[in-house]
Formats: C-alpha cells, sequence, structure tokens
DNA sequence: TGTACATCAGTGAACGCGCGTTCACTGATGTAC
DNA sequence: TGTACATCAGTGAACGCGCGTTCACTGATGTAC
C-alpha cells in the first residue's frame, strides 16, 4: 500500500484521519478483520483510541471508509485498454492485463474476505459501489469491451464472447491470487505451476488465444503470426 | 449442505457433536465467521455453550473441524476426470467440469473467507490439508491431467499448456462464484452476463476450445466438428 | 436380581477479560473588539 | 496589542457489555459382585 507515503497536503486532523485509514487497511490485509480492533489501529495510527471517535462514527465506519479510499483500483489500469486496441500485439495487452491483475488480486483478496466475514460490511460496501456503478465485475467488462473493438478490427476472432474470453483470462488470474495467498510461501512443489508471473501470464494468453481443441491447434511457436 | 440431514448410526454423544459442525457450518457460510458465537452455535446445535467444550478444546477446534469434516470437496468429483477421457466429447467433460465447479465455489467461498479473517485458523487449516496432499490447488491439478491425457489420445492440441487450460477454466468458474456471492441477488445488469449457468459453461468451453485469435478462427457453431 | 459405584454427556450459572465506546478534560489555534 | 472567548484535535481513564471458558452439579447408562 505505497499510498500511505507522506501526503505532505494534508493538515492536522485530516493527517490522523489519514493515518488512521492506513493503519487499518495495513491491518486488515495482515492479521485479518478479526484482529484488526480499535486499540491496535490507535497503537498502529500512533494515536489514542478515542481520537478514532472523533474521525469515524465507529468501527463499522473506519472498516467503510477504507474499503472505499484504500482498496486498490485495478478498473483503473483497464478503463483505457479499449482505446488502445489496434496498437502493438494483442497478445501482448492480454499480458499486460494478466501481469496487472495477479498482483492486484493478491493485494485485495484479504479485505474482500474481510467483507464475506461481516455480511453488515458487504452489504454497507456494495451501496457505495452501487452509487458510481463501480464494483469487481468492472475489470471484466473493461477487457471484454475491448476484445470487442479488436474484433471489429479483426484480430480477434469474430465466432467468440468476448465476455467468455474475459471472464477466462480475468479468473485465471483472480484464482491464480488466491492459491498464491492460500500456499502463502511454503506451497507444495508444483502448485502454482509456472512459478513465475511474467510464465504464467505468456501460457495464459496463448491458450486462450490458440485454443485447446485438437488435433493440429493453429498454436504457433512465436505467438505473433496469428492474424 | 446436505450432510447435516439425518445421521442414523451416530449414538448420543455424537450426535451432538455433528450437530454441533454443522450449526457452525451454517453460520459461517450464512452470517460469516465474526458472528459465529459459541452463543450462536450453542442456540443452532440445541444444547448448552457448556457442551460445546464437551466436544472441542476450544472454539478455534470447532472451527478447524468444520473446515476439516464440513468443507465440500471438489477433488472427489474431478479425481475420476482422467479415466474419463477418450469417451463422449471434449467439450462435455469442460461443461461438466464448470457445472460442477461453479456451485461448488459459490458454497465454499464464505468459508474460505472466513480463514483470511483469522490466520492463525489459515494456518491450522493449511497444516491439516498438508498431511493428505489436499488442497484448493487440486481441482486444476486433475483437470490438467485429465487434458494430458486428451492431448496423447489426439483430441487436445499438442501445443497448449495444460495448466494454462486448466487454470483458465477453474479461474474463470471460481471468479463467476465469487461475483455471484458479491452481488447476491441483486447484481447490476449485465454483471453476471450469462446469466444461466448452463450458458456459462458451454461459452467459456467454447471460447478456451477454439481460442480467440483471428481472422477466421476456427470456431463452427456446433462444437462437436472440432476434430 | 439388587446394590454400590464409575462413567460420561450435558446443564445453568458464574467468571474474567478484552472489546468498542464515552467521558471530562487539555492545549493549541483562531477571532472579535 | 491585549484580553476574553470559541473551536477543535487529541488524551487517559473509565465503563459496560458480550464474549469464550470454567465450575459444580445432574441424571442416565454401564458394570462388578
Amino acid at each position: 500500500m505505497t499510498r500511505e507515503a507522506v501526503r505532505p497536503s494534508l493538515t492536522g486532523g485530516a493527517l490522523t484521519r489519514s493515518r488512521i485509514l492506513d493503519a487499518a487497511a495495513r491491518l486488515m490485509t495482515s492479521v485479518g478483520i478479526t484482529r484488526t480492533t480499535t486499540k491496535e489501529i490507535a497503537r498502529a495510527a500512533g494515536c489514542s483510541e478515542a481520537a478514532l471517535y472523533k474521525h469515524f462514527r465507529d468501527k463499522e465506519e473506519i472498516f467503510v471508509r477504507v474499503l472505499h479510499e484504500r482498496a486498490p483500483r485495478l478498473s483503473d489500469a483497464l478503463a483505457q485498454l479499449p482505446t488502445r486496441a489496434g496498437e502493438g500485439e494483442v497478445a501482448e495487452h492480454l499480458e499486460g492485463v494478466a501481469r496487472v491483475a495477479v498482483p492486484f488480486y493478491r493485494q485485495s483478496f484479504p479485505m474482500a474476505a474481510s467483507l464475506f466475514a461481516s455480511p453488515e460490511l458487504l452489504a454497507a460496501h456494495r451501496r457505495k459501489l452501487d452509487l458510481d456503478g463501480a464494483g469487481p465485475h468492472e475489470a471484466t467488462q473493461h477487457l471484454a469491451a475491448y476484445l470487442v473493438v479488436e474484433q471489429r478490427l479483426g484480430r480477434v476472432s469474430p465466432h467468440i464472447d468476448p465476455d467468455a474470453a474475459a471472464s477466462l483470462l480475468i479468473g485465471a488470474c483472480f484464482h491464480r491470487a488466491f492459491l498464491a495467498l492460500f500456499y502463502a510461501s511454503d506451497a507444495p512443489e508444483g502448485v502454482l505451476k509456472p512459478e513465475s508471473e511474467d510464465d504464467f501470464a505468456r501460457e495464459i494468453v496463448h491458450t486462450v488465444l490458440n485454443g485447446i481443441a485438437g488435433p493440429g491447434g493453429r498454436g504457433t511457436e512465436d505467438r505473433k503470426g496469428c492474424d
């Protein structure tokens, strides 16, 4: 969470408020929402517990604000993707998506998991997201929108459903992030098959581009001659 | 959770123990681990709080046993998949996987999320899983093993990585289950694109089989003439 | 068969701790005249 | 410029509630002789 770096523009009270949110976000992702108590938040933020209540109505509002103001956004990076259609190679754009998505999901998964630990928090967060039409579906939608444009340009097969292709790619990244977190550092060998994120990105993109149906799939060794 | 149905073979104490685990599992998936208190577990199980401690050392052991004895298993269904290679159509097998995997993940996601709410629970659960080599990676591995056999039979392209293909399919199911839970009943329109699970299964399998690279992809309208 | 004792699932009531929250207060900064 | 007051971020200490856990006990079942 690089955002907790210096915020020189914040004065007095706003700075403490910001430190509280940073501390809460850090605790939620590291020790889980169960262990994220007011005492721990205050300690990590370097203020008294009472100070929390100068800036937030109650503990739940802290969590809601963390989710709203500190949860990383993937869609910001993907929103501009459709405008890049036609440039370079399709494969390169898709690999770029995978390389951004996996770390993103790895980072936000614990916070998302916290949502399911208390349904009223999930409801509150969803209400906030609904207001500006945001949410975890955006990533897939932006990617699908990009594929639609590439379809029009004839660089992507007209026979496939862009939503399905986007689901496959985003889903694989989401799932990989989950596995990486679940097994933390000590994964049994062979669990995260391509160990490098770059190899993972290349392989899933290659597979989704060329399809697995046999025999004699069009898969070329260099993924450049697809068109 | 159909397993909480009558267990006529259980006598006396074992029956109460079983009801405690059922109650805890139901609460964990419905109201989240935060709200799953000893009082609520006892109430739902129809016994006193003190009775919990006749069967379990402490509350955490209840959670650990729930995860171990009540968490649904996907790999049981997928383990036999490799032996079915060569029968019927590849597409039908893959669609079957998707139709099983999505409800499975929808059911187990809240319980998995509970794990991330308290890291010591995650650690305890992983230790248990490691003993018999189980874990969430099994699904992908079984599916990949199946694809390897089909590759040998020439019914799947030799140019693709079975692990990548399995990641794509399982990941898409995993992600879809997450979205379905996140948006509960009231999803914004167009978020869960194919609303029916069958359509979803068909579309992702069609896409992963034929690939999205254009132009003039080999995608046929009926996915039977692939070989 | 009857009696004395052991075992054990289960209970109601209590305990103490840690949690979220509130209270009365302080000290710094701003502002009116 | 000095004085009196208002505002407000922040504090230390306390409060009360709900949680997980333990206690002394009960009543049913099993068993030895």
